[in-house]
DNA sequence: CATTCTTTCAGAATAATATTCATAATTAAT
DNA sequence: ATTAATTATGAATATTATTCTGAAAGAATG
């Protein structure tokens, strides 16, 4: 458990909002837009970087474009104990799995999953979900339409 | 409703890839690692940002550096009639609302949200979910640990 | 306060990449 | 086959990234 400080300030913050909003926008833009010096933008980020502040630059894909259409929440009961994630750490490896929370209630975990289409579903549930040591039950939860995705945070002050 | 054909080939994909997990990656780095040119690249690139296959670029945040520590899912019925979304518009709008699916079955939605503890997250919901209007009931699932949590999706071939 | 230490910034110099464009090669269409 | 359309290359130029030195600003110390 290692408590860590960020100490962000005011620049800091208008970075990671360009930045969020665009992850490729340049350095030069960044100094421009801020009135600061390019030198000065790129040390900022890359100590934003280092602290892990930024955690990731990635291209968002669209799903339809390669052929994952279908998108399904599901929640998994385990028989994990608190604390430890054997299941958790089993789900995250799978590649259609973005992402595994653990949740609170229900001793189990909530997936996010992203398929060709309904029956690409079913073989991930019988031939990879299925092999998972530890699942219980499932519960999932189709979605018909995404209304809004992106993972942008509200960045204070 | 525009049927869309993407028409993408082994490169665009090895693009893809390199791209989803290096949203930063420049192209003459691609080029070396395809064995092209950087201009060929660079048009591919274009192509597929234009063509809609690449979304958008972005930097992830430490959502604990912007002090956004609690993560919650909340299912939302509402009222809105099959095909419209009049609520599920409204919820985009939020800005702590990172995702709002339309799922089956229960005529409702399943919306993302981050806030920065417990008591931010009552707020949202008394202050602003709490105004829009069609929301007829709510169930909030508290996420106690993120294993897993990125948008890659598979690519292909 | 003065002094030292630390952090951050600016500005110039250089390295690397992005971008443009004319031409060649490849692919698709008829 | 021939033409048309797409995609790639390679060179030239424009921009940006990166490094580095010194100055400025802030924080810590006595």
């Amino acid at each position: 458990m290692t408590k860590v400080e960020y100490n962000l300030d005011q620049v800091d913050y208008k970075i990671l909002r360009l930045m969020q909003d665009n992850g490729r926008i340049n350095n030069a833009d960044i100094a421009r837009e801020l009135g600061m010096a390019p030198s000065a933008i790129l040390e900022r980020v890359k100590k934003l970087e280092q602290k892990d502040v930024i955690l990731k630059y990635s291209a968002k894909i669209n799903p339809a474009a390669v052929d994952q259409k279908l998108l399904s929440f599901i929640f998994i009961k385990s028989n994990d104990i608190i604390g430890e994630q054997r299941v958790g750490l089993a789900l995250a490896e799978i590649p259609e799995v973005q992402e595994v929370h653990d949740i609170a209630g229900d001793d189990g975990y909530l997936i996010k999953v992203r398929t060709t289409d309904s029956t690409g579903l079913v073989d991930l549930m019988r031939n990879t979900l299925g092999k998972v040591e530890g699942i219980i039950s499932t519960r999932t939860t189709i979605v018909l339409q995404t209304v809004k995705e992106d993972q942008q945070v509200v960045i204070p002050e």
